[in-house]
DNA sequence: TCATGCTATGAGTTTAACTCATGTCTATGT
DNA sequence: ACATAGACATGAGTTAAACTCATAGCATGA
């Protein structure tokens, strides 16, 4: 943290949400989970806090955890403050005001944004949002032309290298694909390598028409690589879709899949990845970026992975 | 800080005091003096905290700092927050009781101690302390032999080398000797090397003999100093007395002299530092440190530089 | 017009917080 | 009684936020 200390009290405070999901929860673990920590993360700040008051504020005996008498007198308050802290942010939040146009890939939108959408509108609600899509432009050698028009939208959330002249960009994430399929697509098949799941159909992308000889590049596959691709997509939602039927082999960027990954909808037979170079940014002009509703899209966004 | 990122209230808890001292004294300057960092850490963490709200907290206009109304929002409502956090700070500190029993370096005690012991007093009322000193002992070859009688305190501060059996111990700082003398010393002798202050008394520590030597080898002068000495004394307290006094060079640990130098009681006549390969420490038996008011004792006197 | 006193910012460093992997303990079920 | 599972603790190493330092830029007032 800092090199020279700041009054106590600032120590405690940033450790209190932690505290507070200890408590309700009556567990480290859960509570970590609760914060997209690890559970050892929760014990040591536990630790310090404890270290910091002088006191005991959990009890701990095996897999029992217990509030002591502090610590229930700590977590009643702690919950006060903590609402307090958050009312006062909802209430400035709401006070930032406007439209916000936003443009983007339909993929992006579908698969990405729309659940990032929900809790920005919550978090502002007096922020109105219109959303509309905007062409990716892959075929100009990779040099980001701004194929739409800068000036019909606040914001743009595209994929790209990263330069826009005149306007500034934000990067979100790097651009990985990942090979996956859906688990119907296999049958009994086991397949031990790469080169064993050639046979099966792939899945292409009609804007992105390299993306299966580069990855075959990567993995030293090229010379291994069937020509024909009988099912091709204009869209990456499409391409998705496809492959969630089961219809073959899907290359699609991580930041489009997380969903489908976790909950197991689709998954990879052998895990095949590589970044592509490209990155998704969000894409301002100048003036756009010293507009409040646009770096609060920023903050939200960056912070919800 | 963290890989993952808790909720957005937990960041902005840990800059409420920063705020809320630049909002008190419409200086990020002085905040930061207050807070004991730089203007350029406040500056930034105010940024990042308007980013992370989406608004604009503070108007700049040159040397002019002035609060929003958005601002304005937050500081009383952050000041309300705090005060919570702090009321709560003091009544959880103010249940941590006992009787301490501290045993200390004579001049460690007056020095350094001391003006720590009130702050400490004042955060744990309920904690009741008693100052005795003990001796320090280098005669054995830097051992550490414990030559104080361990179960007679609760715990020990002292200078050593960090080993004492079936002792636990903290390190609170390294220890390192600094040349000072009083301006009244020199006269109007502008001395250009540490060759040239030789001819002037120096001062003596008469349980560290060893202090002028060593330090003469460190900085390659052996060869030129004289053996006479004509000024010694018992404890550091004294030669800092006599350095006070005009009456000679002293070589003292910067830990004991932080008020002289900085007041200017005493200055450096040429920097000429170096580590004794000694540190502080506090010492207590393992029963000692389970003991709230032993880590009360610890936190506090570490985070109070 | 220049000096002064403030904030902003780029570059580099430090440190607190985190992850990962493993150890230890308690409760529970066979 | 013993094995197993589930929870917290902890050592080692890593990461990223927060900080420092140094400097640029900008108003204000002599």
């Amino acid at each position: 943290m800092s090199r020279h200390s700041l009054s106590i009290t600032s120590q405690i405070l940033a450790v209190l949400p932690v505290f507070d999901a200890a408590a309700r929860h009556g567990s480290f673990t859960r509570a970590a989970r609760e914060l997209g920590i690890t559970q050892g993360a929760v014990s040591r700040r536990i630790q310090n806090l404890e270290e910091q008051l002088g006191l005991v504020l959990f009890s701990r005996q095996g897999k029992t955890l217990a509030l002591t008498q502090d610590g229930l007198l700590l977590s009643q308050k702690a919950k006060s403050a903590l609402k307090l802290v958050e009312d006062l942010e909802h209430e400035l939040k709401g006070s930032v005001s406007g439209q916000l146009r936003i443009g983007t890939l339909p993929s992006l939108a579908n698969l990405w944004l729309m659940q990032r959408i929900k809790g920005f509108t919550q978090a502002y609600p007096a922020i109105s949002i219109d959303l509309v899509t905007i062409p990716a432009d892959f075929s100009a050698g990779h040099k980001d032309p701004v194929n739409w028009d800068p000036s019909s939208v606040d914001v743009a959330l595209t994929v790209g290298r990263g330069s826009w002249s005149a306007l500034e960009s934000y990067r979100i994430c790097e651009e990985e694909m990942v090979l996956v399929c859906h688990s119907s697509l296999l049958g009994d098949a086991q397949p031990k390598s790469l080169r064993d799941l050639l046979v099966f159909p792939r899945l292409v992308h009609s804007t992105r028409l390299g993306s299966w000889d580069y990855w075959a590049e990567a993995h030293k596959l090229s010379s291994y690589l069937p020509g024909d691709t009988s099912l091709s997509f204009e869209h990456f939602f499409m391409v998705l879709e496809a492959a969630r039927q089961g219809l073959g082999l899907a290359l699609l960027p991580s930041v489009l899949i997380e969903n489908d990954l976790e909950d197991g909808t689709l998954s990879e037979p052998i895990p095949a990845r590589h970044m592509t170079g490209n990155a998704y940014y969000m894409v301002a002009s100048s003036a756009a970026w010293r507009r409040p509703a646009v770096t609060a899209l920023r903050e939200h966004l960056a912070h919800k992975p």
